[in-house]
RNA sequence: GCUCAAGUGGUGGAAUUGGUAGACACGUUGGAUUCAAAAUCCAAUGUCGCAAGACGUGCGGGUUCGAUUCCCGCCUUGAGUACCA
């Protein structure tokens, strides 16, 4: 074989991997650990596109590279094989969401006669170095087995914000019986009931186990959620963009539903400490940071004036970050949907109040946030005592009040902050002036550091932080309030009503959930008929007829049975996306324990992930839930580990770059680019397939594409081609701008396709992607083919020769730099590395062994198959992955001249060849004496000459 | 509005602690080879200028012998977030 015959090459180094089991981690090595994982993809009927594997051809570099260093490398892969599309194409198709999934991965004909590759085969040709013995599949009822497990564990317990730690319920259990709950500091519903041991002891069952999931780390409770009634379930916050589903951007409504939640808000503080401990992108821990929201201030207690019905006296709590503006404050406002709204309006106001609440609630999330400029709101007639003055405050409903955010309600102080001077002004509020010489005529003022308080009693002439911590000490005295910390982050709503996600291992006696014990699980996914709610609006597995529990015989069985005394219903709500992901990246370090998520002696030696690639749109889903359910399994001692993942980083997106063509306003005609000229003209995609790397459109193609080009008429350009108009987008179907890595395996090869990803810039930016740019590294990988063949065949041939100097210089410059590039993941600028190495070696005729087998290694994690082949050639019986990483020597580089630039005031002028071991004088003495800078001086005399040895010269004058 | 990131040739991008701006590629132009094409090879390619030379890293200042790099102010683009009290 003499010429480069990528595709042979790839396809046997890859049967000879899987063959070898090459890739499978050892569970017991001497050798030191490393995990390298990526974010498994949802295996969508589109199949991959170049933009994918981009993240997992960093990190199979990365492995690769750890494993020439010596590591044991854990690098698996796996999908996460629930989710909405699915789903929605089986209500369109009635094909199963299994069997398509199915297909999805390992490929096949569906049922519509599409013919699809599979994920699993198109990620084979590339070449990862992945274990696929440890797949795991968040679909498979032998792997959602564990994400059951989880949900009832976190069922079975409870945070103690003392130890700042979860605990099993049974020890809460206990606690009531012996002390009740008023002691106690637990992460708890703000609405919970204090009692006393023997309250509770006199507790029914059913009144016990109601209080207890006022405290469980998943509860279910009424609570408000975003309700998409278009896809027909609830969504969590993180799934609504810009007030629409993140999916289909649907409209979200506010609505009172019976969910389960996820008590993360328990864990704020300590997802936030851990940020500290871990290695991410800091605009990822920003986001995260942004997303928890943790905010210092103050609970104020506001005691409602006595009403005339001579009811008792409610008090109204809020939430303030600046407790030293209270003497300001002129007014209170609730958000509509606070729960004392109805109790406290008066008679007189209440017409009004009902009006205003009915107003807002027909406003979707969506509205609301669009009109933000619109003041409203309604007065209900009561009013609250000032905690210090004693003044009547009145309280006002408003929509500008969230009620999803502190308390639900503020002390409006109009002077300090602009949304309440907006409000006061809209109504006519007084505005009392509380700062000390600053004009509040116009707007409020609200520059914290510049603050000093007047008119303000005890706190006159503080500032921010002294009048702060002053008010909150005589609040706490007068048992009116307490300095509080106060977190943006919510619960997370659990409950989807889809049938494509776990089903709960939950079933329901009274009304009250019961978990299924661990040696019962998985509780499998029943059939139904339809994957679509029923009639009545019950979830889809409220159409399944096998779906109750016998809670003798421990398994599902018809609901027909159903007694509710042995057999009792099933949960019909499944879980959300975000579940199955948590804690995957522990089941891969075993995955097919049957007992246990993974065994503790292998999670003591995987620890954690140490290397995690993926995009970064899961900031605040994935990667917070993840490191959530970590913490609590942590917690729990069932991990080791408190953090998912040491080192995160993110990889940008490949854009695509699609190609217009531009039809005349009105008329079927076609211009080429370039002679479109002023014309009014619509821009119309055509496929990238259609057009060569010179965006010549290949015009009969295009013709036959859609039925209404056939008759159009093509202006060309003056040579006869037809140029379409570039533009970068992202890369999508509907803009038929996707390129198929199983096209450019098949043109270019596996190893030009990996190299192109790396070259094409720093892996974190966004950068489109450009076919035409793939010749330069594969003709970079055919100059290497021919550095190995040499004589007049053209054959394999190297020397035995001790190489030369400048060979061994140029090798170890390259393993210097290549070793640097990959530990800073600056694989873009290894691979022109490589491509100067190779430059340089093939200008001095090089093929010595001593040199081409190093090169080979360090080349291996970029372009395997061409490495192994190379590798094998040179007489090697083992596998190119396990040699270790060539070792830089200094030596080689030692120079004994320099090329000095010559700078006069700071710009290079002309270059100096001098010896290095030249001192200062010297090296002035030459610079000044040539010929280049008389001529450059001119006649002046420099005023000073700066020599730096080994780097540079500068005159100045 | 707030927070963060980034602005370098026709294009993707490079430049270690402040020390030769534009590495490495793509594209373009010219040439060699070829019946022709593909492939390959050679040369040129930041801007202005015939040249000598001058200018040049979003804009305006500053520090420095020297700034893409550090500081101040502004502009633009992208991302996240948003009536968060």
């Amino acid at each position: 074989m003499s010429k480069y015959h990528f595709n042979e090459i790839e396809a046997k180094w890859q049967k000879y991997w899987a063959q070898q089991g090459t890739f499978h981690a050892e569970n017991n090595s001497d050798k030191p650990k490393y995990y390298v994982l990526d974010m498994f993809p949802y295996p969508s009927g589109a199949g991959l596109h170049v933009g994918h594997p981009l993240g997992y051809i960093a990190s199979d570099v990365y492995a690769r590279f750890k494993r020439h260093q010596g590591y044991n490398v854990l690098h698996p892969m796996g999908f996460d094989s629930f989710g909405l599309p699915a789903e929605q194409y089986a209500i369109q198709t009635g094909q199963h969401p299994a069997d398509t999934t199915l297909v999805n991965i390992e490929g096949g004909v569906d049922k519509l006669g599409n013919t699809i590759t599979g994920y699993r085969n198109q990620m084979d040709k590339i070449g990862f170095s992945f274990d696929w013995s440890r797949e795991v599949r968040t679909s498979n009822p032998a792997y959602y087995k564990w994400t059951q497990w989880i949900f009832s564990e976190l069922f079975q317990s409870w945070y103690c914000k003392e130890h700042m730690k979860a605990f099993p319920i049974s020890e809460l259990v206990n606690m009531f019986a012996e002390e009740g709950n008023t002691k106690l500091n637990a992460e708890c519903d703000s609405n919970t009931p204090s009692f006393s041991a023997a309250q509770w002891n006199g507790f029914s069952e059913k009144k016990q186990q109601q209080l207890l999931l006022h405290y469980r780390l998943t509860y279910l409770a009424e609570t408000e959620v975003n309700w998409c009634p278009a896809l027909g379930t609830v969504l969590a916050n993180d799934e609504i963009v810009g007030g629409v589903s993140e999916r289909g951007g649907h409209p979200v409504v506010r609505k009172k539903m019976k969910q389960w939640s996820m008590r993360i808000t328990a864990y704020a503080q300590r997802l936030l400490d851990g940020l500290d401990t871990i290695d991410w992108p800091q605009p990822l821990k920003d986001t995260q940071t942004n997303w928890i929201g943790r905010s210092e201030g103050a609970s104020v207690s506001f005691q409602m004036e006595s009403t005339t019905e001579g009811l008792g006296r409610p008090s109204i709590e809020v939430f303030t970050t600046r407790p030293d503006t209270i003497f300001g404050v002129s007014f209170m406002v609730l958000a509509p949907e606070h729960e004392l709204v109805g109790e406290i309006t008066t008679m007189e106001q209440r017409y009004e109040v009902a009006q205003y609440i009915e107003a807002t609630a027909k406003r979707s999330e969506r509205e609301r946030m669009a009109d933000v400029k619109t003041i409203s709101g309604v007065f209900t007639g009561a009013y609250a005592i000032h905690p210090f003055t004693g003044k009547k405050i009145p309280i006002w409903i408003g929509d500008y009040v969230l009620a999803g955010y502190g308390t639900g309600a503020v002390m409006s102080v109009p002077c300090g902050d602009q949304r309440d001077y907006d409000f006061a002004k809209h109504f006519n509020i007084e505005i009392p002036n509380i700062f000390e010489g600053v004009d509040i005529s116009e707007e409020a003022f609200s520059d914290k550091e510049n603050t000093i308080i007047a008119n303000s009693d005890f706190i006159n002439g503080l500032n921010y932080k002294e009048a702060s911590r002053k008010v909150i000490d005589v609040l706490e005295e007068k048992n009116q309030g307490e300095g509080k910390i106060n977190y943006r982050l919510r619960d997370a709503v659990f409950s989807r009503q889809r049938y494509w996600g776990e089903p709960f291992p939950v079933y329901y006696v009274g009304g009250l959930p019961q978990m299924i014990a661990l040696e019962h699980l998985p509780v499998e996914l029943p059939q139904v008929k339809a994957f679509l709610p029923t009639e009545t609006g019950e979830p889809p597995l409220g159409r399944a007829d096998v779906w109750a529990w016998d809670t003798k015989e421990n398994r599902v069985v018809a609901n027909e049975k159903i007694d509710h005394e042995t057999v009792f219903p099933l949960e019909l709500n499944t879980m959300p996306a975000w579940a199955g992901s948590s804690c995957y990246m522990f089941r891969y370090m075993d995955p097919n324990n049957p007992s246990e998520l993974a065994s503790q002696d292998l999670l003591k030696y995987w620890e954690n992930v140490d290397l995690y690639i993926g995009g970064s749109e899961h900031a605040t889903s994935h990667l917070l839930y993840s490191r959530f359910w970590v913490k609590f399994l942590y917690d729990r001692g069932y991990l080791l580990v408190d953090e998912p993942v040491k080192k995160l980083i993110n990889q940008g997106m490949i854009l695509g770059e699609s190609a217009f063509v531009h039809r005349a306003e009105g008329e079927n005609k076609f211009f080429s680019a370039d002679k479109k000229g002023e014309r009014v003209t619509q821009p119309i995609h055509a496929d990238v397939s259609f057009v060569n790397t010179s965006n010549e459109l290949d015009v009969q193609a295009f013709k036959n594409w859609r039925p209404e080009f056939v008759e159009a008429e093509f202006i060309t350009e003056d040579d006869g081609t037809f140029k379409v108009s570039r533009e970068v987008e992202k890369m999508s179907k509907s803009k038929y701008n996707v390129v198929n890595p199983d096209d450019i395996c098949e043109q270019y090869g596996a190893d030009t396709l990996r190299m192109y990803e790396m070259f094409l810039g720093p892996l974190d930016q966004a950068k489109p992607w450009s076919t035409a740019g793939m010749t330069g590294v594969h003709s970079f990988l055919k100059k290497l083919w021919r550095l190995y063949h040499g004589g007049a065949e053209e054959s394999f041939l190297v020397s035995e020769d001790a190489p030369s100097k400048d060979a061994l210089k140029t090798l170890h410059k390259t393993i210097k730099k290549v070793q640097e590039d990959i530990e800073n993941f600056s694989f873009n600028t290894s691979v022109s590395t490589f491509m100067i190495a190779v430059n340089e070696l093939t200008a001095q005729k090089c093929n010595n062994r001593d040199i081409l087998e190093p090169l080979l290694v360090l080349i291996s994690p970029y372009a395997p198959h061409i490495a192994e082949e190379l590798w094998s050639l040179l007489g090697h019986k083992q596998s190119i992955v396990d040699a270790s990483f060539p070792t830089f020597e200094a030596s080689h580089l030692v120079e004994s001249s320099k090329e000095y630039p010559i700078s006069f005031n700071g710009k290079m002028r002309f270059k100096l060849e001098l010896p290095l071991d030249m001192s200062k004088q010297e090296i002035e003495e030459a610079v000044m004496g040539h010929e280049r800078t008389i001529k450059q001086l001119d006649g002046r005399t420099p005023k000073k000459i700066i020599v730096v040895p080994g780097k540079i010269i500068n005159i100045v004058g």
